[in-house]
DNA sequence: CATCCGTGGCA
DNA sequence: TTGCCAAGGAT
């Protein structure tokens, strides 16, 4: 009648149903001793915080081609790891990645912490990836909550309480179903449930291994878990971005400061993003103002960005920015958002 | 503790 | 087209 979600009918499940992932080890070579590479853990963590599968897959094969210990990516260019880390977005995670590759080469001697509370002092290792390298790495019994697992929680113990205030209680209840058996499998299982079957909308509760104890789902309520309080409308920004070539070919971007939005990535340079913003070209030139804007939302707000463009002489020297040579320059080395102004703004520049 | 920080897919 | 959503962390 009220029976608890067995950790064991969960693992059973996950035997038969894991999802292959590059960074992941099957069960059944688990089976034969193997455990994962605190490395590559490591690094799809990151890569997944707040990212799909599916972006993280390109990236995580190119990083650990590029760089397949952590030493190695230890002794990487900083802007060659921002430049390969380019699309992904969250940019901060890239710095810290750098930061602590470095801080475990040097301090751990190349080896990860497998202590929670060590791995939790590592730049860019919070609550949830620490979790997740103990527990997935080294099978420590340590729970893993992120948004799958909260959403799960909601539904097996029917909880009402919105996010983000029902944080503490779906950590709580997630713990309690934590076994000392097999966590990492468990913890990885947990969240194939979450992305496979227990999703946001229209969880697929009749092939559900859990659907036998889930409260939700006994009061007809599984998709409408776990709530949420609204969030702030976003504001809608403007700007205006400078696209300049030389006559030899050379490209006119700027390294962005390592803090805030986009910080430590390469952009063209431009005024401020504001309701009123204010422009001054970064060199003095003949600018023309492009006919199509480009869009582009951030977490927190949208952008439509108002581009100009311009040859400039070789003899000019720009105010701020540098100049990239053509065969040094790939639009792939851009966020999103200056990669979409490259894409509109080079058709001017064709005829090299 | 609230805010800041990307992106692409999808209804 | 718009808003929501995804394997969070730092400040």
């Amino acid at each position: 009648m009220c029976e608890t979600p067995q950790p064991e009918d969960l693992l059973t499940w996950y035997d038969r149903h894991a999802r292959i992932m590059p960074w992941r080890v099957s069960p059944e070579d688990r089976k034969s001793g193997h455990r994962p590479d605190p490395y590559r853990v490591w690094l799809s963590e990151i890569m997944l915080q707040q990212t799909t599968v599916a972006a993280v897959r390109s990236y995580f094969l190119k990083f650990t081609e590029l760089w397949p210990t952590v030493s190695d990516l230890a002794r990487a260019e900083d802007d060659d790891v921002m430049a390969a880390w380019a699309g992904l977005g969250y940019y901060a995670r890239a710095r810290n990645l750098l930061k602590c590759a470095r801080v475990v080469t040097e301090r751990y001697n190349g080896i990860f912490p497998s202590d929670r509370a060590a791995l939790q002092s590592l730049p860019g290792i919070g609550p949830y990836t620490s979790a997740a390298i103990a527990s997935i790495a080294f099978d420590q019994p340590e729970t893993v909550v992120d948004g799958n697992v909260e959403r799960v929680m909601a539904r097996v113990f029917a909880v009402e309480e919105p996010l983000p205030p029902a944080k503490a209680r779906l950590t709580t209840l997630a713990e309690s179903l934590t076994p000392k058996k097999r966590p990492g499998d468990y913890a990885q299982a947990v969240m194939d449930l979450g992305a496979t079957i227990c999703t946001p909308k229209r969880p697929a509760c009749g092939i559900c291994p859990w659907m036998t104890g889930c409260k939700a789902r006994d009061l007809g309520i599984a998709a409408d878990l776990p709530r949420k309080l609204a969030k702030a409308a976003k504001p809608t920004r403007k700007g205006v971005v400078y696209v300049a070539r030389r006559s030899d070919g050379a490209w006119l971007l700027e390294r962005r400061p390592d803090k805030g939005l986009l910080g430590g990535m390469l952009g063209w340079p431009g005024s401020d993003w504001s309701d009123a913003p204010t422009a001054s070209a970064p060199i003095s030139a003949d600018w023309t103002t492009l006919d199509a804007e480009v869009r582009h939302t951030f977490t927190h707000f949208h952008l439509i960005l108002t581009i100009q463009t311009a040859w400039v002489a070789v003899e000019e020297n720009p105010s701020n920015g540098q100049y990239i040579p053509h065969r040094d320059f790939r639009p792939t080395d851009l966020p999103t958002v200056f990669r979409k102004v490259f894409d509109v703004a080079s058709h001017v520049f064709l005829n090299d």
